[in-house]
DNA sequence: GCTAGTCTGACACTCAGTTTCATCTTTGAC
DNA sequence: GTCAAAGATGAAACTGAGTGTCAGACTAGC
């Protein structure tokens, strides 16, 4: 558990819980509607509260798709740290991706209409890329760390990280593009095995 | 040579030359001013030109910047299918990249001050990223016709040639924070070795 | 109850990017 | 050379994202 989850206010939950509800409304309306066709004005509109409020919570309209996923840099890097000190980084990281994996398993429709918004959409894409490569440094330390020696993130667990996210996103639009007929462990696994790295 | 190439127009080569003077134009405010501090109003006053003028060769005032980068993707993709046929994909992909890799070493204080412009800018960070995120397609088609069978890109080839940008990229983020000092074709040697796919 | 910190809505503002239209230049056909 | 078509430019209006400010309402702790 991390610091801003254990220093919990009463106000925090507020507030965590108008922001899921945002997101909600935000994300039905866009899947309705459309990404661009739907104004910050609408989705204010929409869940009750003003512009304002609405850009206090999610500086921007992707944001409010995307939030989604934000734990889920910090989730599989923790992860990544529970692994045990002797499984090489490459099983370590496909193991730490169990995660996220997990909870996608536990509501596979709902990603997969996330994920398609997501792809059809120009913005959100980009957005997403950006989110993703927020997540790689955090890989990266967790992997230097189970090394033991050399704390500030070298080339080599860089790249290792970024691999794996990669191996993630490519699962994902192979699972997507499928409508989620494929298994998408099966295809995480293909992904990894793609690229073995010793 | 592609067909855009081929059939080019005197009237190309003029926009081409506009295009280029404008990117110039943009670059050197951006460095002078920050990015953000330059409005589109500014670039076009500077270049001589109306706005409207500058929003028709550049979509986007990040696209200003990295149109210096467009062409690199099918120069990869093409010099992926120049490469022989018994290579292996990762030796392939490897040696393909020398080809950006020869423009970066001609003109590297020129790369240096582009690459540190981007990472201090995050919508360039993520509009570059985007960039790159269309390469891989291209990357991974080259691959798949390489490998002869299945045209339609599979997802072993999209993992292969998403890792191998992920290595350029983290070399060239690694060579922009030694400011230069480190060798570029080591780091990315060094990258390619960390990831070693069978 | 009072006070301090926080949440909210309203409003004004800047700027990005789109679209439309009128004008001017270039090109190619004759 | 002339002329018509196509392309390039500039001007202007417009939508909408995102920022900043401010005043009022709400809440918690004392």
């Amino acid at each position: 558990m991390t610091r801003a989850a254990r220093t919990r206010s009463t106000r925090d939950i507020a507030r965590a819980a108008v922001r899921a509800e945002l997101a909600q409304v935000a994300f039905d309306l866009f899947r309705r509607e459309g990404f661009e066709n739907v104004t910050i004005d609408d989705l204010a509109q929409a869940a009750g509260v003003s512009r304002s409020t609405f850009l206090r919570y999610f500086g921007t309209k992707e944001d409010a798709v995307l939030s989604a996923f934000d734990a889920h840099g910090d989730q599989v890097a923790d992860a990544l740290r529970a692994r045990p000190s002797e499984e090489d980084d490459w099983t370590a990281l496909r193991r730490a991706l169990d995660t996220v994996m997990a909870q996608y398993r536990q509501d596979s429709a709902g990603l997969l209409s996330m994920m398609r918004l997501v792809r059809d959409t120009r913005a959100l894409c980009a957005r997403q890329l950006e989110q993703q490569h927020g997540w790689r440094p955090l890989l990266a330390e967790a992997l230097a760390e189970r090394g033991g020696l050399s704390v500030p993130a070298t080339l080599a667990v860089s790249v290792k990280a970024a691999a794996a996210l990669d191996c993630l996103n490519i699962a994902l639009d192979h699972w997507t593009a499928s409508d989620g007929e494929h298994d998408l462990e099966d295809l995480l696994d293909e992904a990894f095995a793609a690229l073995n790295p010793r």
